[in-house]
RNA sequence: GCUCCGAUGGUGUAGUCCGGCCAAGCAUACCGGCCUUUCAAGCCGGCGACCCGGGUCCAAAUCCCGGUCGGAGCACCA
């Protein structure tokens, strides 16, 4: 047998292939296998699965919080699991109070199901009990260092002179950091770990700080709030979460997070970290956002411009697309870049199959045809879906029509071209003359028009720029994501005369 | 600087854990053709990749070592 692969292995590839299509023509019949895109089974257990989603309330949701959002309820969707959506509003100066309304609403409009909600600020109380218990374990220590000072200490592996602070001594500090008697900034509950951890981050963490902002639900009753670390791993395990899938920056959090679990002796959950997405050129950063339209840059949370959950949808993207676009991507740990063509690609794929077609004329230009008779034209909704039937038109005698700015930059005398389903013209003496013909034209050479009764419609687009002009007369009752012909599909308001611009 | 992670076509990914079915799959983009009274969609065909250098092995995208490049973190933000 040994000497068989030897044999092989050191003859040409050319010549095994010659004698096995001779000898054993069937083996060479290789099936293409169909690659349906799924998520990899996750480890553990997969009855009782608890997963979460934890945002920061400091406004909507993001395209770059649509990941976790879409990973989290695909799992525990597979699994029959519950979803819990935890707003980790422990940092009262970064609180939109705002934010506890949109975000479920966003994730609602992304078809992802919460099963449960947990506001961090209401369970202020489990998190000093927790800190209490590992005080008495001499796992926190109150620290009255000045942050610079403290900060120095661990850059240099040494121990401040508070590490060493007894238990009595710190449960009392801790209860006056509990009832306000100290004030922000004059002391801080510290997780002990080791000072000599070659990773810097990882050496004694701070967990409680005292808020020189007032909480905009708990404000009248609490100052102190835990880090995400401490109040992340507390409810972690207090909801007794099964998997954790997030983003590779928090990484160095959960080995934070991981010194709470080893302390109390508790189960730990499993974790991934998919990598980091780059969004090129564009803002995602939820303070700049807020700042943008605190200045009357942005119109608000929706504007077109921004990236935000609630523009993506109103723009017409579809919650299949940010689902499948994340599904494909999967759960690796490398770091990507995020591909709008891929992305427009997939939402054109859910959009084409439903979106009306119809015409939209920019910066109209009103032309007569002359010596055309009374016409009619009839044009289907879609061009493979005659179910959706036509749109009809009367043209009378002597009326007029629009064309768009940029068709009638492009005619030269003499050319003809064709008003879509309506009839030939030729250009000739600035004049456009009804032609015979109903031949069909080269490519490139169909524009599409307006009737006289159309709409004044614009587009906003996602650069910031609007196009103004007309929409067909029968485009007044159709709202939604239409295709407009030779332009783009754009998610229309026709009551407001407004579309809002998906894509290509 | 320190800690941790990663590297497959222009882009997004599959495969890597457990080496052989990988002559590297899929999607997107691009190119060509078909269809079409939209520059859309659809159909057919094509182009195009295992970061570099060593090593182990009959056999390496896959395992080991070194290098290079890229990323995340090093906040009393999450």
């Amino acid at each position: 047998m040994h000497s068989v692969v030897e044999d092989l292995n050191s003859r040409d590839r050319e010549e095994i292939i010659r004698e096995a299509e001779t000898r054993f023509p069937e083996i060479l019949h290789k099936m293409k296998k169909e690659q349906e895109h799924t998520l990899p089974d996750l480890p553990g257990d997969h009855r009782d699965v608890v997963m979460r989603l934890a945002p920061s309330p400091s406004g909507p949701l993001h395209l770059g919080h649509t990941r976790m959002a879409i990973l989290n309820d695909e799992y525990v969707r597979r699994y029959s699991g519950t979803l819990i959506l935890r707003i980790e509003d422990t940092n009262p100066g970064n609180i939109d109070p705002e934010a506890y309304r949109m975000i479920p609403e966003d994730l609602e409009s992304l078809g992802v199901k919460v099963h449960k909600i947990v506001i961090q600020s209401s369970r202020l109380d489990l998190y000093y009990s927790e800190a209490r218990s590992l005080i008495e374990k001499g796992f926190v220590y109150i620290c009255t260092c000045e942050r610079e000072t403290a900060k120095r200490y661990k850059a240099e592996m040494k121990a401040c002179p508070h590490r060493n602070t007894g238990v009595e001594e710190n449960m009392e500090m801790f209860e006056k950091m509990v009832s306000g008697e100290i004030k922000a900034g004059e002391a801080s509950a510290v997780v002990k770990t080791s000072l000599d951890d070659p990773n810097p981050s990882l050496r004694d963490w701070i967990a409680f700080r005292i808020s020189p902002h007032r909480h905009p639900l708990v404000g009248d009753r609490y100052v102190l709030f835990p880090t995400m670390n401490f109040s992340v791993a507390v409810d972690d395990h207090h909801l007794k979460l099964t998997h954790v899938v997030r983003g590779r920056d928090q990484l160095n959090n959960t080995y934070r997070q991981r010194f709470i679990f080893r302390y109390n002796n508790w189960k730990e959950p499993y974790y991934f970290h998919y990598g980091m997405i780059s969004y090129p050129g564009t803002l995602l950063k939820t303070s700049l956002m807020k700042k943008g339209i605190r200045e009357g840059k942005y119109k608000g949370w929706d504007d077109v411009r921004l990236l935000t959950v609630r523009s993506l949808i109103r723009r017409g993207y579809r919650p299949e697309t940010f689902r499948k676009y994340w599904v494909d991507s999967g759960l690796r740990d490398v770091d990507a870049t995020f591909s709008w063509e891929i992305f427009d690609s997939i939402n054109r794929g859910f959009v084409d199959q439903t979106a009306m077609r119809l015409f939209f004329v920019r910066d109209p230009v009103k032309i007569r045809i002359e010596g055309a008779p009374e016409m009619e034209a009839k044009i289907p909704f879609h061009p493979s879906r005659p179910d959706l039937g036509k749109r009809e038109y009367r043209i009378g005698v002597n009326q007029h029509v629009y064309i768009q700015q940029s068709d009638m930059n492009g005619m030269s005398e003499g050319d003809t071209v064709r008003l879509k389903d309506l009839c030939n013209v030729t250009f000739h003496n600035g004049l456009f003359h009804y032609s015979e013909g109903q031949e069909l034209l080269r490519r490139g050479s169909i524009i599409h028009w307006c009737p006289e009764n159309s709409s004044s419609y614009r587009v906003e687009k996602p650069d910031g720029t609007v196009d103004s002009g007309l929409i067909e007369p029968l485009g007044k009752d159709i709202t939604g994501v239409v295709q407009m012909e030779r332009y783009g599909y754009v998610n229309s308001f026709p009551e407001k005369g407004i579309g809002y611009y998906t894509h290509r």
